[in-house]
DNA sequence: CTCCAGGGTGTAATATTATAACAAACGTCC
DNA sequence: GGACGTTTGTTATAATATTACACCCTGGAG
């Protein structure tokens, strides 16, 4: 498990706590949502996913731009059109709170909310599905009318690695 | 309840079903908390908080500001500085799903959680506290090892309002 | 095979959201 | 009144996201 040191650009430490993606794993569930819409998976599609797998966190679109440029270089619409394509796959999400975009492990069920807990120190995302979440979420809706579509549940704290070695 | 047909800018229809909040109520707490903190409720951030209360509905900051030029322009910087401050005093909050803000209608209770509830067809905001969704929360982050610090917790969907009368 | 249609790509420009920096005005405590 | 801390007004700039358009593939119809 490399220790890379290089700085995390959202203000936490270091590129502790990192754990990339199966990599595999998702460009097959991208490849698939691709062949099922009878849409290709381009070069550009698969490039994003692969360095967002590799990452195993969220980096902002331009961070993505820029880490894909070499003697080309890749523009920002380029990667929003990916990601867009890759949100749609469910390999990727937004984290609203912080405007950035990360790869995500697992599909996702239908009768559970996704949480995604982001630590604030080393900026890493775990995900977790809550069924009790989803349930009160049912309720607050169903007591206000109102018709539930789409859930955004982001949490904002200290993560185990970051909680038991503070201040490092 | 007065209809008001302008156009909403975030791509629902009308301004149907926006409640405005009590005004007066949501301006003590803002002026108790800058007492409570020794620091002024400027005129600035009274007017902001005026026209978030009275909008009843997520408004942009660069909508803000633009709704209170007069003769003197007002810029978008002035208007974040105030919108700090409300966040801050409890009176407004972010919506992370649209980067807009909007002013709140009661104060929230430390063991609940807050569900924002969206609609995608007119843009108002209803707000719930729901125990079950903070135990949830609890619970994800208790498996995980992970601390809770903030938790973001938007619900898009359709309003009960729009929901029984649709496509308008 | 050729042509056409639909996407995808590359590029430039622009819109939208948010922050930094700094001098001048204000207020309050002494 | 003077000193300090904050707020204001202003300009500039950073960061995030979308629009527009010409070009290029690729795959199917004829």
């Amino acid at each position: 498990m490399a220790r890379d040191p290089k700085q995390n650009p959202r203000g936490g430490h270091a590129d502790l706590h990192a754990h990339a993606i199966d990599a595999d794993a998702v460009q097959g569930r991208a490849r698939a949502y691709a062949a099922s819409k009878g849409i290709p998976f381009t070069q550009m599609r698969q490039r994003v996913l692969a360095l967002l797998a590799a990452s195993g966190k969220p980096m902002a679109a331009y961070e993505i731009a820029e880490k894909l440029s070499d003697a080309r270089r890749v523009q920002a619409v380029q990667v929003y059109r990916a990601l867009e394509f890759l949100q749609e796959a469910g390999c990727v999400h937004r984290l609203a709170s912080q405007s950035s975009y990360f790869a995500c492990d697992h599909q996702h069920g239908s009768g559970e909310t996704v949480v995604f807990m982001v630590c604030s120190q080393c900026g890493a995302v775990q995900e977790a599905a809550s069924n009790l979440v989803a349930r009160g979420l049912l309720g607050v809706a169903k007591t206000s009318g109102f018709k539930p579509l789409h859930p955004i549940v982001e949490l904002e704290g200290e993560c185990a690695s970051c909680n038991s070695q503070p201040a490092r």
